[in-house]
RNA sequence: GGGGGCGUAGUUCAGCUGGUUAGAACGCCUGCCUGUCACGCAGGAGGUCGAGGGUUCGAGUCCCUUCGCUCCCGCCA
């Protein structure tokens, strides 16, 4: 194989012309004049066109080539007469004159075709059941669409080990195979050969081996690593995923800020974004959660949540009336300008009747802002005093629409309407394209009510703002926590928090959450014990690579930017797994299968 | 775990209130074609309509069961 000579066909450039050069590459298309004879050629870095003249020796085996061929070309490069130049090639202008062809392998049809053809101006929408391409994923990732994801995240990668290893990180593999803890998601669990009934768990993040690395003095760590959880998946949620994950000693928050802007700066501007803020916008969770419905507030646009309880406290309006004298709220949204779009039948019989009850929501109320009138089905009920006032309050003006959701339940109006201000923002086509909106999200609560007590907001090691010393339960759920999330266009793609350096302080938080000194020492014993021999103050982050390295490269899903994904199901069609085992293997784990 | 949608050729889809031999495009195969690049032209092959059961004179179409995929909710410290 002459691979010291090789060239790329996408590299080829008019300084070449004239010399002979040796490709390698798969047969993307084949276009036979019955006398002259068309190739396009790929590689890794792209396609080149490839001609074979009938007086060529080879030229009866070139007639056998097709689709997905692999071969070994050498040839010359020729400059294409003018006429005859592909403008939707990079190599357009060129192509090679095949003095040779070696015919490396054959191939079956594909099941699907892996040709984009897409150097045609726009590229086609590709639309292939997923199954079937994770099936054939080999086949699917010879697409240059597919190809280009992973060149890409493998080039934003190396940005990241560029940048955290100049900032003095240094990169630490921890343990795969690691203990289980009840916080969090379930467990993926390995058994144990050698310790009968005993189980490993695949980590769901390195968060205690990063913390006893601080612990261990070294001072500031990163890692590229894959987590797991056991959870049923989502559109953007897969059962392994890919942190950047870092910690760092004698730090507070805003060493984390001004580490994570100047990472996220170097990532976008490697794709060609450069409007992002030098510094990144603060908002609080209760101001995310009141203006914006939750804690991952997109904010490419307005539409903020307006509370107008206080408007109809005296409202004759009998469903409001009702609402508020049972202690609910009512908040609204004013939808800039889209009366035009929004008739009133769409609102009516669309949105109230169908998707605010999706939403879980009982009714929602509409208005339109027309002729310097609220104008809506109901609006008869409400006095001229309370119509000023809305329309003073939400800030409305001609052709805009104000909707309002109330309800008992604050937390059901906030996420209704946090879910109905992202819906329609899509719908309406309001929120710009190739915008980016990064934002901080912080003092998050420290607990939160679960089913058994009080439960970590983010998990058990994040530092309290405050002493908590002797706050019963009530006082425990309004403290704040030193923790944070980094935030774009709505999506959560990074958290962390300062950690907890005192052992008395940890051992606080665990019996806040219920924890028995015997649950403690059973599940945290090892790391209750190294809090006690000098650990430094330390906080660190971990970063969502998937949907990270999706958004950057605008993809509609992170199994896009993931070789070998699993399905909705956690399932791989290419190997089937998972998979039945021998009962053999059982046995070597002490393990026996029950009836399903 | 709960709810919605989908399953027809290799791929993407159409197939009306149940009614002759289930169609289209792309792909594939054969032939023709010396400048194409989504090449063109002519011809051809290719289907247990996801599976099982039921209703009916008759089911791709209606009903039930089941499997698979997908979306939403729960879940995801």
């Amino acid at each position: 194989m002459n691979w010291q000579q090789r060239a790329y066909c996408g590299e080829l450039d008019s300084a070449q012309v004239g010399q002979t050069v040796q490709l390698f590459g798969w047969v993307d298309a084949v276009r036979d004049h019955g006398h002259l004879l068309f190739i396009h050629l790929r590689d890794v870095s792209g396609i080149v066109q490839v001609v074979f003249h009938p007086e060529a020796p080879f030229y009866a085996q070139a007639r056998q080539l097709r689709s997905e061929f692999v071969v070994s070309i050498v040839g010359e490069v020729k400059t294409r007469a003018a006429d005859t130049v592909n403008p939707h090639l990079n190599t357009g202008t060129l192509e090679i004159e095949a003095k040779s062809l070696e015919i490396l392998n054959q191939a079956q049809t594909p099941p699907f075709e892996v040709s984009e053809k897409g150097f045609s101006g726009e590229v086609l929408p590709f639309k292939v059941d997923e199954d079937t391409r994770l099936t054939y994923r080999y086949l699917d990732l010879r697409r240059p669409s597919m190809q280009r994801h992973l060149v890409e995240r493998s080039a934003l990668l190396k940005i990241v080990r560029d940048y955290l290893s100049e900032a003095r990180f240094i990169e630490v593999e921890t343990p795969v195979l690691t203990k289980s803890t009840p916080e969090g998601a379930r467990d993926y669990l390995v058994p144990s050969r050698v310790h009968a009934g005993h189980f490993y768990a695949l980590p769901q993040s390195p968060q205690l081996f990063k913390q006893l690395l601080m612990v261990g003095g070294l001072d500031r760590y990163f890692q590229i690593v894959k987590c797991f959880r056991d959870e049923d998946l989502r559109p953007n949620r897969q059962p392994e995923f890919t942190q950047v994950d870092l910690e760092a000693s004698f730090i507070d928050e805003t060493f984390i800020y001004s580490l994570l802007e100047g990472l996220i700066h170097r990532l976008f501007a490697h794709t060609g974004v450069t409007h992002l803020p030098a510094t990144f916008p603060h908002i609080t969770y209760d101001e995310s959660m009141s203006k914006y419905g939750n804690d991952r507030p997109d904010l490419r646009f307005g539409w903020e949540l307006v509370e107008v309880t206080d408007v109809f406290k005296d409202t004759s309006y009998k469903i409001f009336r009702m609402i508020l004298e049972t202690g609910g709220m009512i908040k609204g949204m004013n939808l800039k300008g889209q009366a035009a779009k929004l008739s009133k039948n769409i609102l009516q019989e669309e949105l109230a009747k169908g998707l605010i009850p999706k939403l879980g929501g009982k009714g929602m109320t509409w208005m339109k802002v027309e002729n310097g009138q609220l104008d809506s089905n109901i609006v008869q009920f409400f006095s001229e005093a309370e119509k000023a006032a809305l329309l003073s309050r939400m800030g409305a003006e001609e052709g805009d629409v104000l909707i309002f959701v109330a309800d008992q339940d604050r937390a059901l109006v906030h996420s209704i309407l946090g879910q109905f201000r992202v819906i329609m923002a899509q719908r309406c086509e309001i929120i710009p394209e190739n915008t980016f909106a990064p934002c901080w999200v912080v003092d998050f609560p420290l607990f939160e009510n679960s089913a058994h007590g009080l439960g970590a907001v983010h998990h058990p090691f994040t530092q309290p703002q405050g002493d908590i010393t002797g706050l019963d339960r009530e006082a425990l759920l309004t403290q704040k926590a030193r923790a944070y999330d980094l935030v774009i266009n709505g999506e959560e793609v990074g958290g962390g928090s300062i950690r907890i350096h005192s052992w008395t302080q940890q051992e606080q938080i665990f019996q806040a959450l219920g924890y028995t000194q015997a649950q403690i020492e059973e599940r945290f014993g090892f790391f209750v014990r190294a809090l006690k021999y000098g650990t430094p103050p330390h906080g660190g982050l971990a970063l969502g690579v998937d949907r990270l390295v999706g958004m950057l490269l605008g993809v509609a899903s992170i199994r896009e930017v993931i070789a070998f994904p699993k399905n909705r199901m956690a399932y791989c069609p290419l190997t089937e797994s998972p998979s039945p085992v021998s009962s053999e293997q059982l046995n070597d784990l002490h393990i026996r299968v029950t009836e399903l």
